[in-house]
RNA sequence: GGACAGGUGGCCGAGUGGUUAAAGGCAGCAGACUGUAAAUCUGCCCGCGCAAGCGUACGCUGGUUCGAAUCCAGCCCUGUCCA
């Protein structure tokens, strides 16, 4: 028997929500699923077999961030960037539409593509659906996302909607660019992207767009961009249900513990932040009692873990004291045990949703969890 | 004992007559971060007050001046060099 290329299996549903499996080359994914980024081929402040050890089962890489360091080309004569950077799991790579927002003003986006003018250096490197789709397949990636442009939340409607349009033609053609890569094609996913912001005609019509075309996955974009969490929760009240009910469901760049709770709650499957790494550089670490700054001159001399009931190897060993000391030191370790206990964290509240789909309480775990969590 | 240099807010350090409660950095105290241009960014940071404002403040004492952290005199202290 041939290991699948990709299978979605529903595994238990509760309400929207449910639990289940990717199966796939290079591993299983356990759903829902969250999804450490690793945007320049590093899950930041993280080696690959710490991030592992907390229970991700895929991560993320990044085609803009990629393609201009050390270049797609390059990765690819290297081996891949499964080899490259020891990660033999599945990755999932977005493919720069996020920065074409996120890099607004080093870009000029027409019908053709984007170009945009390099971070690092000034170089002018062109990113359309057709090179995205070259560049993630030199990648190696598992799961491709189609290239999209993923607005700003406060952008005027008539913007919101003619880039829509724009979005799933390029979904089209990232479809076509995909399947001619015919090797890739054959042992990676390819993703869609619904765009649409907070509308739900034109949620519809993106997941109509994306449903003909037909594909592996599905994404929700153009959330968590600055609209805050009711209208994202109000918008996912509706767009999860329009995409086909028998592929996955992956919410964007979400979120906070307790986004990724009422997202799971409205039917979403995967999941990517950089929250819990950037936050954690930054100082803030996630517990099941809510967040903690342990920048705090309250933590300076707290000898108890950063969360007595999470399981992690940071939690088992160092005090709260000991981090805020490493973070107002500012000792690269502090990161690496922010992180890491962060994406732990991450890793542990997803396997307790899985669990309570699979014995069908999730509202009962979902107060209990706003309970506690919103407690402080 | 002598010659230079210098003493500024917790620390470092700009400032050489008025727009100076005094740049900037650090430390400190908070906040933010959502498909990563982020080990980043923002705010506060003499005292009292919600504020307008008031009171103190640039080693000490005195002086010049409408006005001094800034000019003058004496004193105290620190550093380097010479004896």
């Amino acid at each position: 028997m041939t290991t699948s290329r990709f299978q979605f299996t529903v595994a238990a549903t509760d309400g929207c929500a449910r639990t289940g499996r990717i199966a796939m080359k290079r591993g299983e994914i356990r759903t829902p699923a969250f999804m450490p980024v690793g945007t320049a081929a590093s899950v930041k402040a993280m080696k690959p077999e710490t991030v592992r050890a907390t229970g991700a089962d895929i991560i993320l890489g990044n085609t803009y961030h990629l393609m201009l360091r050390p270049g797609a080309e390059r990765v690819a004569r290297l081996g891949g960037l499964h080899r490259f950077m020891n990660w033999d799991r599945p990755i999932l790579t977005d493919s720069g539409g996020y920065q074409v927002m996120s890099l607004s003003d080093l870009r000029k986006l027409t019908e053709d593509g984007v170009e945009f003018r390099s971070h690092i250096d000034g170089s002018k490197h062109m990113l359309s659906p057709e090179r995205s789709m070259e560049i993630q397949r030199l990648l190696g990636s598992d799961i491709v996302m189609a290239f999209d442009e993923c607005p700003r939340a406060d952008r005027p409607m008539a913007e919101i909607e003619a880039s829509m349009e724009m979005s799933m033609r390029w979904a089209r053609r990232s479809r076509d660019a995909f399947d001619a890569g015919e090797d890739h094609a054959a042992s990676a996913a390819l993703f869609g992207i619904q765009q649409g912001a907070l509308d739900e005609g034109l949620r519809r019509r993106s997941a109509e767009a994306l449903r003909d075309i037909g594909f592996d996955g599905y994404a929700i974009g153009g959330l968590a961009v600055g609209e805050g969490q009711e209208a994202m929760f109000a918008t996912l009240d509706f767009a999860p249900a329009m995409l086909p009910h028998d592929a996955p469901r992956y919410l964007m760049g979400v979120g906070k513990p307790d986004d990724l709770v009422g997202a799971v709650e409205r039917g979403v499957d995967m999941f990517d932040c950089v929250l819990p790494t950037r936050s954690g550089r930054n100082g803030q670490a996630f517990t099941w009692m809510g967040p903690l700054n342990l920048r705090n001159a309250r933590f300076a001399e707290d000898t108890e873990p950063l969360d007595a009931r999470c399981s992690c190897s940071v939690c088992a060993t160092y005090s709260r004291a000991y981090l805020h000391h490493l973070i107002k030191a500012g000792e690269i370790l502090g990161a690496m045990l922010m992180s890491e206990h962060n994406i732990a964290f991450y890793q542990q509240l997803m396997q307790a949703m899985r669990e309570a789909i699979a014995a069908g309480d999730f509202a009962g775990f979902a107060s209990d969890f706003r309970r506690v969590y919103f407690s402080a």
